[in-house]
DNA sequence: AAAAAACGGTAACGCAAGTTACGAAAAGCG
DNA sequence: CGCTTTTCGTAACTTGCGTTACCGTTTTTT
């Protein structure tokens, strides 16, 4: 197949060869799909087909908000997949929509096959089975992160927070933030006027400094106190 | 083991027979511990200790924010597991503490038992394999939810997500509350007189009415577009 | 059955964060 | 370069929720 070389880009078949990945396919009885620009990939609350793997093309993954509105949740490049939380739950249905951004090739992996009994039982098929758990877990893990920003109480910990995580990234107390103010508050789930409030004040308590994007630790075990 | 029944509960072993079972727990090594009423079962941060499926008693995966606020994950029932998103992990740490609320009864899977290669590459194993999948991608979809939860910004919003959810699984407009108050007000993540307060007034305006636990929804259509 | 503990509603008060609006600095663009 | 757009800080005002404290009721314990 012409995208098999993308296909071990796939974070999913970390560790397997070419050939591993040619006997596998044939095995999954794979199908590609093309879809144009603008073009729904899958709709939230349809029914599942399998987990993807984008091969070619930009698409975006979106969520409908309470309010009706569409929300990015991520973009996905060749070699990304989506859906692979959805694929072994009871509840068979998309949980996101994918919209093309571009013409897009979609391949589509039935997770029956994936989880169920190969016949040969050939290690590949493990291998790929541990990636798979090892996927989702770290996903998960991801979700339990996101959760504990969430569940902060004050604004002050959540930025102490998110600004202890970025020098422990960068590890330098002088660094580059790596989004604008609106990201960011975005990300903190905070209004774009209270996240600059709050920091001023963090900046006139000699905690921080800062200048748009370029951003100083002055007092670290202060920061760290506030997130305890 | 006396404790066979409730295993063949846990959805990790969903679809083993109990002489499966029988074998496999040979293989396993299981030790049995024991929890006094609220006592903790694992500590966030500490050493992992395996995959733990409750077998006797109802415990609480709780987590700690800055503030020291205790907020309820989830509720664990016997047959429930708790641990299988850290044992994929890198940090073999426990990321969230377990609290016994009854006396509890507890076994402990060693992971690299559970993921590595059966040398029989028996069935069963397979199987479990296939529902561990399954259980961590339902674990993902539930936090998904949890965020979903925590992302929205008014209280009633939150307590009308919480009061359609039970709705949708109850299938009555009349129904009994799951949790005490201090429980519901945890898992929404607000303080108790808050909850009480809305929920007060969401009864003054006809939308709801209650006493202690039972409760009935009064104004589906309203609830809902609280949500939107 | 009495005592103790847990549960849940209520009210007053304070404060942290949302809202809105405006202006200045920076960045993009013809 | 000069114009437009984006980004960010700032301030006044509003509001929703936390905190605390109290009390009646229900449940548990002895």
């Amino acid at each position: 197949m012409k995208y098999m070389q993308v296909l071990q880009t796939c974070p999913l078949f970390k560790g397997t060869t070419v050939a591993d990945l040619e006997k596998m396919t044939a095995c999954f009885n794979l199908t590609v799909k093309k879809y144009q620009k603008n073009e729904f990939i899958t709709l939230e609350g349809h029914k599942f087909d399998g987990i993807g793997v984008l091969l070619t093309g930009k698409a975006a993954v979106t969520k409908e908000n309470a309010a009706g509105r569409r929300i990015i949740m991520e973009m996905l490049e060749p070699g990304d997949m989506f859906g692979e939380m959805a694929a072994f739950s009871a509840n068979k249905v998309w949980p996101a929509s994918v919209l093309a951004q571009e013409p897009c090739a979609v391949v589509f992996l039935p997770p029956d096959k994936l989880a169920g009994n190969c016949e040969k039982k050939c290690i590949p098929h493990q291998t790929m089975i541990a990636n798979m758990l090892s996927l989702i877990s770290g996903r998960a893990l991801m979700l339990t992160r996101k959760v504990e920003y969430l569940a902060m109480k004050s604004l002050r910990a959540r930025i102490s927070t998110f600004l202890l995580e970025e020098y422990k990234r960068q590890g330098t107390l002088t660094f580059m933030l790596p989004m604008k103010r609106n990201e960011i508050a975005d990300f903190l789930n905070v209004s774009r006027p209270s996240l600059s409030r709050e920091m001023c004040r963090m900046r006139d308590e000699g905690i921080i400094d800062f200048h748009r994007s370029s951003i100083r630790i002055k007092n670290l075990p202060r920061l760290k106190e506030i997130t305890e």
